[in-house]
RNA sequence: CGCGGGGUGGAGCAGUCUGGUAGCUCGUCGGGCUCAUAACCCGAAGGUCGCAGGUUCAAAUCCUGCCCCCGCUACCA
């Protein structure tokens, strides 16, 4: 008789399509911690690998964000330089992505010549197209510094409750939000002096001259989060000017020359720039170099900012106000951004001592297990609390329980049965073929999640296969019909790694470390061949069979 | 009344747009199984869905008010 194979995978893609993943830049200014991972790293590691092996082509670029305050006030309190600071923390970033297989095809630094004339050079499209325009304010100046303060430089007594040492921005003891120009006796945080208010003249972006056309825009997106589209929507309502350079010495150079020295463009007008400019920087190390238009200027490739909720501001407004200032870029497909991990209620923050770094972790967790961790408690909706205690309870009685030990007891039953070998399949029956119905339509499930950027869910749809399988093997009881008869055991157990195949490649954007382990275990190989059911014919040698993940002692994160 | 999101069994979440016996994972309790990393499978207990009103035959879901948490309201991004 032919022997039955499960049925293909519907998905297969009539046309490669093009996205682009841009991914948060990270300030250069200390480590990371697991919130950015949850928030903004994993989150489109996930939603790349998926489409990578669903057969289109990816760009998934991003780089350490070398510019802006952290970044200074960091080179002032270490007393080193602000390019020092970066030097450190960026070979820190690349060690995380590489131990846990975040895979960029750049991760970059906004240090590079390249990015700096990405950047002159959109400046420069926005100044002819009308966008960006000179204009002066005053501001506080530090007479004895020789310089202009951000708010934050400036203390004084706090005119609400009279507090000595108020912040300019904001007062520490009653809350309150402040302007320094009303801060009673104001002196400068960097020598002491009375600042004194002064005209500076500097570059803005015309906002509100993309309000009709963002608002419009907006409404139009019918997949983006809610609190994404309303949040964008609202700040959409009532935008100001906003001034893209600064009084300060670290920076891009302004493209020309009218403000005189001292100034810079400032970083949040750069940063967003930098997903063109890693593209362009990508795209030169190719045969190709015009090879980023393909995800940039073709109107039918797709765009996928992955950042945290506090980012959205900048790339659902005004990173799209100025590609529609420059007019030849493709606006944003979705900014599926999510919102914080907390840990025991508090946002997490390494310097805080709230939460530690992403090193910290990558040293005692299997790669995979702190992805599976992470990835279950991905803050897609709400502000989602997680613990170590959670990290190890979901590794220890989801992952290893669920996932590890289905691999393990087929794996090991097969091997010391059939002679190291996957099983001939005899005549199926109709509880087998339900497996096998079940494999094309996990991967069904867990890609339509992944395209919708749900990506818990996916992750949940490809576990919930992992136990259809595990309660399939209690109802079959394989090791019994192994005694009584062999045949009928070798097909439940073929039906079991057919399975086990598929939802293999369902749980690979997630866990590609062990993807590639049980691939060999099968004796398939490490390699996967497209989003879809891969066969394992009988009669195929395994590999060595051992657990997949190490169950966590309660102090492994002491 | 500045803006947006959220408040669902012990923990973490889904459901709210398109009202109709409250769902998932874990934990707890009981049972089964014994191939497997004390792993797997089945069943049960446990929630007045932040609070107070309103609409409706019917509200977690729609409306009003209030409380609490998070983010934004920064020359932080």
């Amino acid at each position: 008789p032919p022997i039955p194979l499960p049925p293909d995978d519907l998905r297969s893609p009539l046309m490669s399509r093009r996205i682009l993943v841009a991914v948060a830049w990270p300030y250069a200014s200390g480590p990371r911690h697991l919130g950015h991972l949850a928030g903004a790293y994993l989150p489109p590691d996930v939603f790349a690998r998926y489409h990578r092996l669903a057969g289109n082509e990816v760009l998934m670029v991003s780089g350490s964000d070398a510019n802006g305050t952290p970044i200074t006030v960091k080179a002032e309190e270490l007393g080193v330089t602000p390019q020092e600071v970066v030097e450190k923390y960026h070979p820190e970033f690349l060690g995380y992505w590489d131990r846990l297989g975040i895979s960029f095809d750049l991760f970059t630094t906004t240090m590079t010549d390249n990015h700096k004339k990405v950047t002159q050079d959109f400046f420069l499209r926005l100044l002819d197209n009308g966008y960006v325009t000179k204009g002066s304010s005053e501001q506080f100046f530090d007479p004895e510094a020789s310089r202009f303060l951000p708010d934050r430089y400036v203390e004084g007594e706090c005119p609400h409750c009279g507090y000595q040492d108020a912040r300019g921005d904001q007062c520490d003891n009653c809350g309150r939000t402040l302007d320094p120009i009303d801060l009673i006796n104001p002196r400068s945080k960097l020598s002491g002096a009375t600042p004194e208010r002064r005209e500076t003249e500097h570059f803005f972006l015309n906002l509100p001259a993309f309000t009709e056309r963002l608002r419009e825009w907006l409404e139009g997106q019918t997949t983006w989060r809610k609190h994404v589209k309303n949040w964008a929507l609202g700040m959409v309502e009532d935008m100001p000017v906003r001034a893209i350079t600064r009084d300060i010495d670290w920076g891009v150079d302004i493209p020309v020359d009218d403000l005189g020295p001292g100034k810079k463009i400032y970083v949040w007008f750069d940063a967003v720039i930098g997903y063109l400019s890693a593209a362009i920087e990508w795209a030169s190390t190719t045969d190709d170099p015009d090879a980023w238009k393909k995800w940039w200027q073709d109107p039918e490739a797709e765009s996928y900012y992955f950042v945290g909720k506090d980012n959205i501001p900048f790339h659902a407004v005004i990173w799209p106000a100025m590609l529609m200032g420059r007019g030849d870029l493709n606006l944003p497909t979705d900014v599926p951004a999510n919102q914080y991990l907390t840990f025991k209620g508090d946002k997490a923050s390494v310097s805080r001592g709230v939460g530690r770094s992403i090193g910290w972790y990558a040293d005692r967790l299997q790669p995979d297990a702190l992805r599976y961790a992470i990835a279950a408690a991905f803050p897609e909706q709400n502000d989602t609390d997680f613990s170590d205690d959670e990290i190890i309870r979901r590794v220890n009685e989801e992952l290893v329980a669920t996932w590890g030990n289905l691999v393990n007891r087929v794996l090991s039953m097969s091997d010391r049965n059939f002679d190291g070998e996957v099983p001939e399949p005899g005549t199926l029956t109709a509880e087998d073929q339900a497996i096998l119905d079940l494999c094309p339509a996990t991967l069904d499930r867990v890609g339509s999640y992944i395209e919708a950027v749900e990506l818990r869910a996916g992750l949940r749809a490809a576990l919930d296969a992992a136990g259809e399988v595990n309660a399939y093997l209690n109802a079959t009881e394989p090791w019994k019909a192994i005694k009584e008869d062999p045949a009928r055991a070798g097909t439940i157990l073929w039906t079991a790694i057919q399975a086990i195949s598929a939802i293999r490649v369902a749980l690979s954007p997630y866990l590609p470390f062990s993807s590639e382990r049980i691939g060999k275990m099968l004796g398939i190989g490490p390699d996967l061949d497209g989003w879809k059911v891969p066969r394992v014919p009988g009669g195929t040698t395994l590999g060595e069979v051992k657990p997949l993940f190490t169950k966590l002692d309660a102090d492994t994160l002491d």
